[in-house]
DNA sequence: ATGGTAGACGCTCTA
């Protein structure tokens, strides 16, 4: 049996709690990790991941805006939550799921957005995005011993030319400018993580994860982006065993605009 | 050059 781990920015976890749950039935990842859940601790619904064997939840929520999650049906303990730029948003989450005699530290994130003039002297949003990057220097691989480490989640940087339908046209977007995709990847670089989407599909392949809201035909047009990433240490890496984007969940009914990312490791 | 959609919350913010 694979460790199944998947993850969804799924833009509000109660509005779409359905939708959540005909994916965990359908592909029954091990562990999901969500993000901009927009739910209070309070109200996140816990009893309808349980009632179908996903006994571990884990949730740092906060009202209205962003919000991350991760849920397992694998035993899971939380870690950590952090906070970056001196900002008490709910933007990352830590756990640890056990597998025998091992274990993973994956780390759930949702870097923000950036606003849209790609200016950090006019723009704080941005300014915000670029320190937040900077800041997860911070978050590396574990050293322990019998411990990998997993990194996922909506980072909101499309890092390399076919992560977006346009590089030439995206280059002064939020999103995909160089600032941006040079600062994500130092960081990645820094910590010694794996780009597993990319070792698994070839780089200069179109590969997206996002699509707007607000193209009329998003499917006909494709003008999407590769927002949401899954990133191993070195030692995960030669185990992933299969990765999927379920493009398919784009066109579900009221559907977030993210789509899940699926990988599977011979592990566990 | 512009405007387009979605969700939470409560007359506006974030994405």
């Amino acid at each position: 049996m694979p460790l199944r781990i998947a993850t969804w920015n799924i833009n509000s976890v109660r509005l779409r709690l359905p939708l959540v749950l005909r994916f965990l039935e359908e592909h029954q990842p091990d562990v999901l990790c969500l993000q901009e859940t927009k739910c209070p601790n309070d109200q996140f619904p816990t009893a309808a991941f349980r009632k179908i064997g996903y006994d571990h939840v884990a949730i740092h929520g906060q009202k209205g805006y962003h919000g991350v999650a991760t849920i397992s049906r694998r035993p899971m303990s939380v870690l950590e939550t952090r906070t970056f730029c001196g900002i008490e948003d709910c933007r990352h989450l830590a756990t640890s799921v056990e597998l025998g005699s091992r274990r993973i530290h994956l780390h759930n994130f949702y870097v923000p957005a950036g606003g849209d003039e790609p200016d950090p002297e006019v723009n704080p949003k941005f300014r915000h995005k670029l320190d937040f990057v900077q800041e997860m220097h911070d978050i590396l691989p574990a050293t322990i011993a019998d411990t990998g480490s997993i990194l996922v989640g909506d980072l909101n940087i499309a890092p390399l030319e076919a992560d977006v339908w346009s590089h030439k046209q995206m280059l002064k977007v939020v999103s995909h400018t160089p600032v941006e995709t040079e600062g994500l990847e130092a960081m990645r670089k820094a910590g010694g993580w794996v780009d597993i989407m990319r070792q698994h599909v070839p780089p200069e392949e179109k590969l997206f994860t996002w699509w707007s809201y607000r193209s009329k035909d998003w499917e006909a047009s494709n003008r999407g982006r590769r927002l949401d990433h899954v990133w191993s240490s070195p030692d995960l890496s030669p185990v992933l065993k299969d990765m999927a984007v379920l493009k398919d969940a784009r066109g579900w009914d009221r559907p977030s605009d993210h789509v899940p990312v699926i990988t599977d490791f011979d592990i566990g």
